[in-house]
RNA sequence: GGCGACAUAGCCAAGUGGUAAGGCAGAGGUCUGCAAAACCUUUAUUCCCCAGUUCGAAUCUGGGUGUCGCCU
């Protein structure tokens, strides 16, 4: 089995039971687990972002779970930059690679070509952002259209934090954005293998409820209350995430714990449904619908004789 | 039993004679440095039922049904 360049990518939907899969993968296959999830990423955020347990996490080793401190401002390039080195890491060991997660753009970021390198983050969003606030996004989209008159077609004006990105671009490069079919090339770092695990959508949604009852029960409100000692506020991009922005809501007595965890299952609903679209792009991906198999056991079985055949190709 | 109010999509709801606003939930989609983010599209041939008035009724009239409130 020392394919030496292949990697497995398992995606699927939030609470679709990937957490579970990867591991039991992971241990037959001989492989090490890079998550691919924007929130688990985050150190001190272990109940909302449904983080694997210590127990899960000492089992098989985990890269990029619980690495990076709340505060700082965390994005795919700086993701997509170390999941490589991790991977790079995982093939010396002389094990398989497993990304997991449900992070679509993360997963982007490991499969194509995506060069993060030249257009910058700068100082101008900010900038373009108050401007915004006090003329209006309209604005900002007129500006993008005298530089950018392609990429302005494919940006809804509405979509500020776009059209703001658009002109980052066009300032950092000198040149528009490149249109994506030119530059989805996939990777030439590894192969993938790309499985996803899906669901009937009332029963992931039934999953979705008991699981976001659970993260309460195990102390979700405690959880950002500490976070929000540490000094983190709204503003963080980690405390952004579904589960933390709900319950700060609450916390400032905006509504009541009942409807707190109400958005918080319809948040999580609505995510798991963006995830589906996301994902349903993907034309190389092998399904798996787990509702279908009789039992986890059978679940395993059939992912893992797929993956064998697919790596000893 | 008497009096009154109300009945419009899964839910909330506007419309008081001219051809069914809006919000929520749901569904579909977009995605190249905040992505659990941000953004877009979409949902009633019909207004509780029957009859009538009218060129035209969710809107007016009569009857029925149901719900709620008050009184006995």
């Amino acid at each position: 089995m020392q394919n030496s360049r292949k990697i497995v990518l398992i995606v699927g939907p939030t609470a679709v039971g990937k957490t579970f899969y990867s591991l039991k993968i992971a241990e037959i296959l001989d492989g090490e687990i890079v998550s691919a999830d924007s929130m688990q990423i985050y150190k001190y955020m272990d109940i909302g972002s449904a983080k694997p347990k210590k127990e899960e996490l000492s089992r098989i080793k985990h890269y990029l779970v619980d690495e990076v401190d709340p505060r700082v401002v965390w994005s795919v390039a700086d993701y997509q930059k170390r999941a490589k080195i991790y991977i790079e890491e995982i093939f010396k060991h002389g094990k398989l690679p497993i990304v997991s997660g449900g992070t679509g753009l993360y997963v982007n970021s490991l499969i194509y070509d995506m060069d993060f390198s030249k257009a910058k983050q700068t100082d101008l969003r900010k900038e373009l952002e108050e401007e915004a606030q006090i003329y209006g996004k309209h604005r900002i989209y007129e500006k993008l259209k005298k530089l950018d008159p392609e990429a302005a077609k494919r940006i809804h004006p509405n979509n500020l934090k776009r059209v703001i990105r658009a002109i980052e671009v066009y300032k950092t490069t000198g040149k528009g954005m490149p249109e994506f079919s030119e530059s989805f090339k996939k990777t030439d770092d590894y192969e993938c293998i790309l499985i996803g695990l899906k669901r009937d959508r009332q029963i992931l949604y039934n999953r979705i409820n008991i699981r976001v009852d659970e993260l309460i029960n195990l102390g979700l409100v405690d959880e950002v209350k500490e976070l929000l000692d540490m000094g983190l506020t709204e503003e963080n991009i980690s405390m952004k995430g579904i589960g933390y922005k709900e319950i700060i809501g609450y916390l400032n007595g905006e509504y009541s714990l009942e409807e707190a965890i109400k958005l918080i299952k319809r948040n999580t609903r609505r995510y798991a449904k963006r995830q589906m679209t996301w994902f349903n792009r993907y034309k190389d991906i092998k399904w798996f619908d787990l509702c279908s198999l009789e039992s986890e056991g059978k679940g395993v079985e059939s992912i893992v004789s797929y993956l064998k055949s697919e790596l000893s190709n």
